[in-house]
DNA sequence: GGGGTTTGAGACATGACTGTCTCATACGAG
DNA sequence: CTCGTATGAGACAGTCATGTCTCAAACCCC
């Protein structure tokens, strides 16, 4: 019965992703603990805050693996990485949303390594001829995180079905909305 | 010197599409006037937070009237419309953010009309042969919906540059990623 | 210039959240 | 069973934002 420190963060980030405000009593309830055991394991909301930004990071960077991105065609990689982000998806948007709260203050280390190899995925898709060279690899980057963002939040309040999330970013990211040889 | 109701509104949204908490105090300093007239304008935050939705709207809603979006071709209108959303994008952005932020309160009436041109126009250009019919026009809405927010966000902080937004947005919306006949 | 109106500055009470602390209790290992 | 540890409940002070109010100063129209 005992939460473990990743399970308070699972429930804090799932409470935080639908209500960015909520109140530390609130992430203890939901987390099932009291306010006094949140406090224990984190020293305060920042702390609590930034171990939730870290475990996201943490997360990403292993779906990054698991899709072994930097490996073969960047187009398979690009659906191997959409697919290892589905698990995640709730909690990226979250991290996403978030981050634009932020004022400038420290730009964190991880996104940036997490950008560099995004970034250097959609540039290997352009040496290989595979993706189009006139959308920059930062946006494309930008692209893929402002989408799976708006998947995870239209499956949050009901407007997309979570089987379909994959399939529609994917297809959309890789091939727009035209018809045309983008689709099968 | 005065400043009208909607001029106050807008530093509201410029300064909250940066910092979502900040204060009433904040706004009013943004905004030039003292928190007391800030109060004679708005009763609350939350009134404020609501004229500030419903500006948005209207603003959004008349992007899509001189968008003329239900208007001829459907590829063609959504150029249009992606051009005339282009001012609007900063505050679409906050407003985009803000929105999965309310609990489930009162749906907005006004956001459920723009949902619905929006994808009316997808549905029609789907008719029309141009779209792609394996994605919903829910989904495209929601596509558009995170591109220009993310665009705009990165515009923000400086990852790109603003005189691009409209032709990434774009591209990437119709032709996607992938090298083919999408592109020019 | 005068009188009505709007504004800014600030005081004030209130409420919410935070972080810390205490203490009694429940739990688990030996 | 017993002792050490972790937990929950709640008290507590401190901080901050809010909303209301007052009053003096600035403004504007006539």
């Amino acid at each position: 019965m005992t939460l473990d420190r990743n399970d308070v963060l699972r429930e804090a980030a799932a409470l935080l992703t639908r209500r960015a405000t909520a109140s530390m009593d609130d992430i203890a309830k939901a987390a099932g603990i009291s306010r006094a055991t949140l406090h224990r394991h984190f020293a305060g909301r920042d702390a609590l805050i930034r171990a939730l930004e870290e475990l996201g990071i943490e997360r990403f960077e292993a779906a990054l693996d698991t899709a072994r991105i930097e490996e073969g065609d960047a187009v398979e990689a690009l659906r191997r990485l959409v697919a290892a982000l589905q698990p995640v998806s709730g909690f990226l948007a979250f991290l996403y949303g978030e981050n634009q709260l932020f004022e400038g203050e420290e730009v964190n280390a991880g996104w940036a390594r997490l950008d560099l190899r995004l970034t250097a995925l959609f540039r290997r898709g352009q040496e290989q001829g595979n993706f189009r060279i006139d959308l920059t690899p930062v946006w494309l980057t930008e692209a893929l995180y402002g989408l799976m963002a708006s998947a995870a939040w239209g499956v949050y309040d009901g407007r997309l079905a979570a089987k379909d999330v994959e399939y529609m970013v994917l297809e959309l990211l890789l091939g727009g909305a035209l018809r045309g040889s983008g689709d099968a």
